[in-house]
DNA sequence: ACCTGAACACCGTTCAAGT
DNA sequence: ACCTGAACACCGTTCAAGT
């Protein structure tokens, strides 16, 4: 008679995610997360492998969302991307910095990206420059993302002030490389 | 007769910083550190605090370092500061992540603060504008040298050019934003 | 003043055992 | 198949004691 399953990966995800933002990431335990499934913690590594799977679960919690309606302008859509990234970071600022440590090529990640190349060739970049420039945007969106987490605006009306600004900056700079490509 | 010291806070975080390249900052131990300097783990309390204060001693080694010599234009004195972040990532990858996590408001993070603002000064950038531009560059080169020590790129070139590029975008910025002051 | 040793309350993980 | 309990080798930190 197999045993049924007292808890799911889904679960574990959960609740870990939840006493990490409590606790914080050193505060984030085997033991604890067991204790608050009402479960050993030894049963939770047939479900994640070891605390390394977890954290690496959470990871993948934190990026996969919504992604920006692939309908909307190539401007919204970016702006879409980057308050994605941004609201996670202020839902987990705890948990927030594991994606720049470990990077993430998880599902949701490699479609983000994707979704943005496809936002900038509607831009009209052209094809050749589009990954630098991603790159270019996504490092710039993750290390302000972080660095909200980590406290570095004195308010949210100044990050978002700053976050803007930079937008419009970089939409400045689509703009001119669209133009050079004409 | 007091005891003479057998260590000081210099020898503990320079043995903490290398066992942390070594180790990951996961494995960097108050007992792995005083190990290594033959000396109880409980002999670190008096000199660090507690691992805490250990963490943050790190993260003000990480910053403590040359500043661009104040004779060069201003173009050069930003990208060297960028250059020396960015080696610092490098040279700590493990340990870099810190950075962003605990905001630092060490001299040495100010003082670099304060080269980027008269840099931004001697470039034309109305005074009004100089700390969200500041804000600007740092949070890029923060997230960008983290993105590095990462592992983000796929090569050092693909990192130098990115970085270039991104200063050449910069660049741009600021002789806009001088421009419309005159 | 500074270091030591024992002790406490924790960790992650293994492994054999249960159902 | 999945969970449990005991055990192992670790942690950070306290506290009284030594010099």
């Amino acid at each position: 008679m197999p045993a049924r399953a007292k808890v799911t990966r889904e679960e574990i995800l959960d609740t870990a995610l939840r006493l990490a933002d409590e606790v914080g990431l050193a505060g984030l335990t085997m033991r604890g997360v067991g204790d608050r499934l009402g479960v050993t913690p030894m049963a939770l590594y047939r479900h994640v492998g070891d605390k390394q799977g977890l954290l690496d679960g959470l990871v993948e919690r934190l990026l996969t969302g919504e992604l920006p309606d692939p309908g909307l302008p190539w401007r919204e859509r970016l702006h879409r991307q980057g308050a994605i990234l941004r609201a996670a970071a202020r839902r987990h600022p705890q948990v927030f910095p594991l994606l720049l440590a470990r990077r993430a090529a998880t599902d949701a990640a490699l479609s983000a990206r994707d979704g943005v190349y496809q936002a900038l060739r509607e831009a009209g970049v052209p094809e050749d420059q589009v990954p630098r420039v991603e790159r270019l945007l996504s490092t710039f969106a993750l290390g302000f993302a972080a660095s909200e987490a980590g406290g570095r605006f004195r308010s949210e009306q100044e990050a978002d002030a700053d976050f803007a600004f930079a937008e419009e900056l970089f939409g400045q700079m689509i703009e001119s490389l669209t133009a050079a490509a004409e």
